[in-house]
DNA sequence: TTAGAATGGTTCACATCATGAACTTTTGGA
DNA sequence: TCCAAAAGTTCATGATGTGAACCATTCTAA
């Protein structure tokens, strides 16, 4: 009964996942401008937005990146004075990474924009509009995942 | 009458987003493995999917990317075989760049693989499904593409 | 208990992506 | 006709990332 994905839609689809995609990149790209860090750095730091301590190798796995590439990173930020090492007690191998006051203060305002931004997306809709935009995504962002394990 | 964004709604927009953005990254990445290409000059080549003839500077705007930085892409296209330079007849500074043969059958190969990726993610939904999820999209890449130009 | 494997990090060499300045050649306008 | 603008190239520099080699330290199994 269902219908096949038709060429319209295909292309139309194709087309608008590009916009969104290079808006997103234009978003980081302007947010790594205005903190003045490297993108990479940025990203780094807010990761310590959800957890007070993190090691190399944690971080290595949330940025999906290798251990050596957290090593440049992260002392990128050590030098910056946005985070500091302190010595794990458990495992003298593995230093804690933690914020720094100065890296607290920048990862408010970074959130803040990153808020900022997402709000003001949303906030061009109406209401009902809003709530559907959120149950689409829900299913495309999945549909995507799924595809996306196929592709490994 | 209309209520604001929420809180709730706001943090989902930004996992979902980042969510469709990682898988973006994720397939672009796996088709510069799988084609052996580098990103850059794959996402060059496609631009030859749309126009016969390519000047550097039209690449450059295209691509969103600094002059010099086309010459070194379109050198590693050439010296490829996928790409080759005819002489401007109207001005002898531009040479014009078009696909060989082997380009062609390249350039093939690739949109055949991202056709096929965007159809698989539409087609793991209803035919009613799509048509509303493209309209969402519509509305979102507006809203997001309106963002953007206030953030330059 | 102790040798050897596994784990956490660092360093180094390498590749890709990208910018900006300096330069050459050609074109086109005052 | 002369000079500014435009198209490309080259070069220096920096960011992002991988993988291999290498140190410590910790864990494990004979």
């Amino acid at each position: 009964m269902d219908k096949p994905v038709n060429e319209n839609q295909l292309d139309q689809f194709k087309s608008l996942i590009a916009k969104l995609f290079q808006c997103c990149q234009a978003r980081m790209q302007y947010q790594s401008e205005k903190f003045g860090l490297p993108e990479a750095e940025l990203r780094c730091l807010i990761l310590f937005g959800q957890e007070r301590y993190l090691t190399s190798k944690g971080i290595a796995i949330k940025m999906n990146v290798v251990k050596s590439r957290v090593t440049k990173v992260v002392q990128g930020l050590v030098k910056r004075g946005l985070i500091h090492r302190v010595p794990d007690p458990k495992d003298s191998r593995v230093s804690l990474l933690a914020l720094t006051a100065d890296g607290q203060r920048k990862i408010d305002k970074i959130n803040q924009f990153i808020d900022s931004i997402h709000w003001e997306v949303l906030s061009r809709m109406a209401q009902e509009q809003r709530r559907t935009l959120l149950q689409n995504l829900d299913i495309l962002s999945a549909s995507m995942e799924a595809v996306k394990e196929l592709m490994v």
